[in-house]
DNA sequence: CGACTTTGACCAGCGC
DNA sequence: GCGCTGGTCAAAGTCG
């Protein structure tokens, strides 16, 4: 079904979309590094020359295109010496001319030898000379290689020329000019891009510490007054476990779906106790006798779980799929266990445009059931993440009844794995969107959370799209993409904007909004999860991370985006709505890309309404009622 | 032949 | 207690 968005991978050097991959051909890797690598390898080519790209860095526009084919006589051009003008020349008309023509280099020069003139030829040799190797002289593809210099580009851009005094001067000058300029352009932007990243970066580490520290004091309040609140009907033992319990939830609402490498192991293991905790009464523990579920539990483990050791296996349930039968399994605690067992089940579902089956989310996924949901013609499928043994997270898709083309993707749990950068987009974004739900809701003793931390939460920069409620059986934030965007944030002339995207026909997306969306936060966005996941740090260090990443060419963030559009489109939703401090960071990055165009706004066009029981923060009129509304046609 | 999907059955929670 | 509903299981079927 993935098939259907196919996206070239000629410049992979990221090891990027692996879930494109991964859905069709790899399901169920031995491990999820293994794609990367294995991409890598089938890509190693492309590869390379994705990375002259990031030398020569000419995304500009719609050029895009182009480059990619022709990069490497663009290379050529670019390695032109300073003085050698009818190189330059040659370069710059290139440059040009050069997208109607194409792929002459190796031929190119033996062409070259036939119709050049003695000087060229001179000019050629000190070219060869100039960017030395020493290789130089001998091969006119190596010339071209070694021509990439992006120093040598810009100076002999801005030098050399008028004196030679042959002919197609003003052409030549004209040429050469605008060349510098793009030149001096990009590198603007990439400087600009490079500290938009700085601050983003900051901001979201920045958040993530108050966030933190806010959801510690919170739950600490909360747990006082709870505990107090509840001695009569807890004996001794189970409020101090209760305490306990709170100390472990206390990193919960940000490991909610955590998908990052870095979060699997100790976060899991705490996210894990304290759902065990929640789910299992009467059976104090510590983490300590929390078994990494996914080291030990086999993929069908959860099943036989269910099947013998529901209520006596840990593991099982420690996977963080607390299916709607915890609450029986704790007795001792029926109202507690039962909020809390609910506050685990938050969950995230995203609204979006797609004629695909299921939106591609990095992850792979297996079907393991479809219902007929009450009141829905169509059937809701159930996926579980396969790409890792034990992997607790799953997903609903289901369409929606109102309209086939709005696809329903509803996440559950928090992967225990590492994840592929697309998957790490969703993945994130939908983890925080869920921990900001859960950091409401989790601490309330009684339920159903603190609305004005919600509120606020969700709405000073919020896209519009989001909508929380909590009336439903579990917590749902609901980010809907089907409408149309905050203005604010996502209108633009698409000409504005200096990034070509030809691949937006390419999924059968027949909706615009989605279509638009991605290619403005795809980046964003998974430069946010860099920041907030800490994932990224490992696995994409190589490839995005640093400065090679504001230069990152064009081709290559389209195809970060392009497998995925509903889903890119998803996760930058979920990224906006749920975190405001990067909303803000996002949408001055984006202003600025666009051109001073857009600003962040906090105090956007909505309205809210919060009650204790059912909160809705709903940034468009249209989308109160998501969490219910899913009603849904499923449409498998 | 293995992996995946389909689909009917089973189980548990919930409301009446 | 009963029926409805959501969620999951697992055998059978399908596909590459």
């Amino acid at each position: 079904m993935d098939k259907g968005w196919g996206l070239t991978l000629d410049s992979d050097s990221l090891g990027f979309f692996l879930n494109k991959n991964n859905n069709n051909n790899n399901k169920r890797p031995p491990h999820p590094q293994h794609n990367l690598s294995n991409n890598h390898h089938h890509h190693s080519n492309k590869r390379s020359i994705s990375l002259d790209n990031t030398m020569f860095p000419v995304n500009l526009g719609s050029r895009d295109y182009h480059h990619q084919h022709h990069e490497p006589a663009a290379a050529a051009a670019a390695s032109s010496p300073p003085s050698d003008h009818v190189e330059t020349r040659r370069a710059v008309v290139d440059e040009v001319d050069f997208f109607a023509k194409k792929p002459r280099l190796a031929s190119e020069d033996a062409d070259h030898h036939d119709r050049d003139d003695d000087a060229s030829k001179t000019n050629r040799v000190s070219v060869k000379k100039e960017n030395s190797l020493g290789e130089a002289p001998s091969r006119p593809d190596l010339d071209v290689n070694t021509g990439l210099h992006l120093l040598t580009a810009n100076t002999g851009s801005d030098q050399s020329t008028v004196d030679d005094g042959v002919s197609s001067d003003s052409d030549d000058k004209r040429a050469k000019i605008e060349l510098a300029q793009l030149q001096m352009e990009l590198q603007r932007m990439n400087i600009e891009n490079q500290r938009l990243k700085d601050m983003l970066g900051q901001v979201s580490n920045n958040y993530s510490v108050l966030h933190n520290h806010l959801v510690t004091l919170m739950q600490q309040q909360q747990t006082h007054g709870a505990d107090s609140a509840q001695e009569n009907e807890a004996v001794e033992g189970k409020s101090e476990e209760r305490k306990v319990e709170v100390g472990g939830s206390k990193v919960v609402p940000i490991q909610f779906m955590n998908p990052g490498p870095g979060a699997t192991a100790e976060t899991d293991e705490i996210s894990n106790s304290s759902s065990e905790d929640r789910t299992i009464s009467g059976s104090p523990r510590n983490n300590s006798n929390v078994v990494k579920n996914s080291d030990v539990v086999p993929y069908d483990s959860d099943r036989d779980g269910k099947r013998v050791g529901r209520e006596e296996s840990p593991e099982s349930e420690s996977q963080g799929w607390v299916p709607n039968k915890a609450p029986k399994l704790t007795p001792n605690k029926p109202i507690d266990q039962s909020t809390e067992a609910t506050m685990r089940k938050a969950r995230v579902s995203v609204r979006a445009r797609s004629e695909a089956p299921m939106i591609t989310d990095g992850c792979q996924w297996r079907k393991y059931g479809q219902k007929m949901a009450k009141g829905n013609p169509c059937p809701r499928a159930y996926y579980r993440c396969t790409m890792a043994v034990g992997c607790p997270v799953r997903k609903q898709v289901q369409r929606c009844a109102e309209d086939r083309s709005i696809l329903i993707t509803t996440y559950e749990g928090n992967h225990n794995h590492p994840l592929p950068p697309a998957a790490m987009a969703m993945a994130s974004t939908t983890a925080a969107a869920a921990s900001m739900l859960l950091s409401g809701s989790m601490s309330s003793a009684d339920g159903i959370m603190n609305p004005n931390l919600l509120a606020r939460a969700i709405l000073p920069c919020s896209s519009s799209m989001a909508t929380i409620s909590a009336s439903a059986p579990f917590p749902t934030v609901t980010l809907d993409l089907t409408h149309t965007p905050n203005p604010l944030q996502f209108q633009r002339p698409p000409t504005q904007f200096p990034i070509h995207f030809p691949g937006q026909g390419q999924n059968g997306f027949g909706s615009v909004q989605t279509a638009q969306l991605p290619q403005v936060f795809g980046q964003a966005l998974y430069n946010q999860s860099k920041f907030s996941g800490l994932q990224l740090s490992q696995e994409m260090g190589h490839s995005q991370l640093g400065h090679q990443a504001p230069q990152l060419p064009l081709h290559q963030t389209q195809q970060q985006q392009q497998p995925s559009l509903a889903d890119t489109v998803s996760a930058a939703t979920a990224a906006i709505t749920a975190d405001p401090n990067f909303t803000a960071a996002l949408a001055a990055a984006i202003s600025s890309i666009i051109g001073g165009g857009a600003h962040p706004n906090n105090n956007n066009n909505t309205s809210t309404t919060a009650t204790n029981n059912n909160i809705s923060a709903s940034m468009t009129t249209s989308n109160s009622n998501n969490s219910n509304r899913m009603g849904n046609f499923p449409g498998n």
